[in-house]
DNA sequence: CTGAAAGCGCTTACAG
DNA sequence: CTGAAAGCGCTTACAG
């Protein structure tokens, strides 16, 4: 195991000194052009590589920033992070990424490994039944930069980026309702959480537009699990009167929900209309075809690192109270159609 | 922002050495107990936080594990990722994850970044086209630890974590034959790639013990997309005769193609049964609902993070030759069985 | 059981 | 444009 090279090596070799080789490896102005060269073929020649913790130790910063989602293995949340591990490869960031697993406690102790590792930033999509701010707190204290995306935390004066999940719910439902249907359940998660809230709203307002009188009993609060959206389906047929349509928060259950609806003899459109959201590759190769709404989420991961990476820069100062709303857009396909 | 607290801080209102609190921090031995109850009280009280980077550069250790994966955003490998993830987490390991994107420029350029983080062990399932191992000769030549999890690259030396390609593509194929199916088209990746040319030897010897001639034609190479499941489904029922059964390798390409089949009134199992490979959630939401392998995707992460972290430690040392095998399970359901 | 001291490999304010 | 020197916060061999 040859002994790791080091900037003095280098200096040695040239008769120069540290100072300068490490300037020149940064591309420093105020070093000459060909000093510069020299160093770096050196360098090269050597097979330098730089110790970060040194550099980091001695910078204060540790280029490093934390991730943490619900969970890593659905298709909105891998493809989030996807965006995201690209840009930040290429800036030059590591990524620590953690789960919470749907629950708060184990959010808690990701916050504290955050912390403990020093993260210079922190983008959190919130856990399930998260309904507290204070382990982000040592954060706002030490002023490292908190964004949240997707499920955010309302009133805790973060930046934020998601969709505009109540217009995307309006969408959904008043698809359903140009359609003909006007008894339309609809299937979400913990209602705790924007993304679910907010598409109900958006349920809610194109009800009201269209005259259709809200009823609570058509709101079923779920965990959007696989397992649920068979439960549904059953608890559907042996409902007195047969909803019309469904607007369900989450293509993986809506499928489920499907495939069991028709193993009960409903006809998918034609007794009961359906529309899903995400647009995960599994609406397209089902029969019928779901319609949905698209997500973009690589879109999502993308623009959220980026603008903490500009944040830690200093190019973009992000204003505590500011939100990135991404376009989402309803898929029209079968299933919706009647 | 108020300043970090460092052991010399601890150290200063205890009237005590830094190198005491040091030991005492890192539960040395040699520290009398009440020094050290006294040493943790204090660091909890003024918030003292480790610095690692100092840590690390003192002790020439990283703490880090590079994982290299094709993508991100498939349902085996965020379940595999999930899972090295939360026993990473446990055991006080950082883990830096990036993407091929099924690409060997991409892997190589994965891999010089993670060669200068300095990752203490690199985790690596490989791109469709690798066909060198030349890019990890640096981690051999400074004795960094290099496993391969399931796309290994053979003749490497490395330990690996696999599954049982061979004996799964048996299990689907004898399957298949035993419910009279003569005719089994196998639509599979890279051939390069031990997964595929692994279930394609199963394939073979389970037509060979069943006296069912091997036709090469019979064998198509993809990149095993959705798109490409339509196309292969629309190629099927071009042909001059239908095949009477399909084995593909991946779940998600399989459904594509049932329901491409069926849109083109195919029954499935009746007309053309099919097996696919993964058991991808999508498998038991879909009509007929697909036999599949089940892939043990969450413990392979485990045990692949576990031997890495087990060898860092010094607790087992990993045989180069040595290779982890697990087992996978043919999941019998409805588009299987004719 | 505890301490003094050196050193891990960088970066940067200061000086020239 | 280049250099000398200090210091980032730890850990550990050595000494007692």
């Amino acid at each position: 195991m040859g002994k790791e090279i080091t900037i003095y090596d280098i200096a040695g070799q040239l008769q120069i000194s540290p100072a300068t080789v490490s300037r020149a490896l940064n591309d420093h102005p105020a070093i000459n052009v060909k000093t510069k060269a020299l160093i770096n073929a050196k360098a090269e020649e050597l097979g330098y590589r730089s110790n970060k913790f040194a550099s980091n130790l001695r910078k204060q910063k540790t280029n490093t920033i934390g991730v943490i989602v619900p969970r890593l293995n659905s298709y909105i949340m891998s493809t989030v992070l996807a965006g995201m591990e690209k840009i930040a490869n290429e800036e030059g960031f590591n990524l620590i990424i953690s789960q919470s697993l749907e629950s708060q406690k184990k959010e808690i102790a990701n916050t504290k490994t955050m912390f403990s590792s020093r993260v210079d930033g922190l983008l959190v999509s919130v856990a399930f039944d998260t309904d507290s701010f204070e382990h982000f707190q040592p954060f706002i204290k030490r002023k490292i930069p908190l964004i949240f995306f997707d499920r955010i935390l309302e009133n805790s004066n973060c930046p934020a980026i998601v969709i505009d999940n109540i217009k995307a719910g309006y969408d959904a439902t008043s698809h359903l309702i140009k359609q003909g249907r006007h008894t339309i359940l609809h299937i979400t998660g913990n209602l705790k959480r924007n993304v679910y809230a907010d598409r109900l709203k958006g349920y809610q307002q194109a009800l009201t537009e269209y005259n259709i009188p809200y009823n609570q009993d058509f709101v079923w609060e779920t965990d959007l699990s696989l397992e649920t959206g068979k439960e549904v389906a059953q608890r559907i047929v042996s409902l007195k009167t047969l909803p019309d349509a469904l607007f369900i928060a989450s293509d993986l259950c809506a499928v489920s929900c499907i495939t069991t609806l028709k193993e009960l003899n409903i006809n998918i459109p034609k007794d009961i209309s359906v529309v899903g959201f995400n647009n995960d590759p599994v609406s397209q190769v089902i029969a019928p075809k779901l319609t949905t709404i698209h997500y973009p989420a690589k879109e999502m991961g993308e623009i959220a690192i980026k603008s903490m990476i500009n944040h830690l820069k200093g190019n973009l100062d992000l204003d505590a109270a500011s939100a990135i709303t991404l376009h989402s857009e309803l898929m029209i396909r079968e299933s919706g159609i009647s």
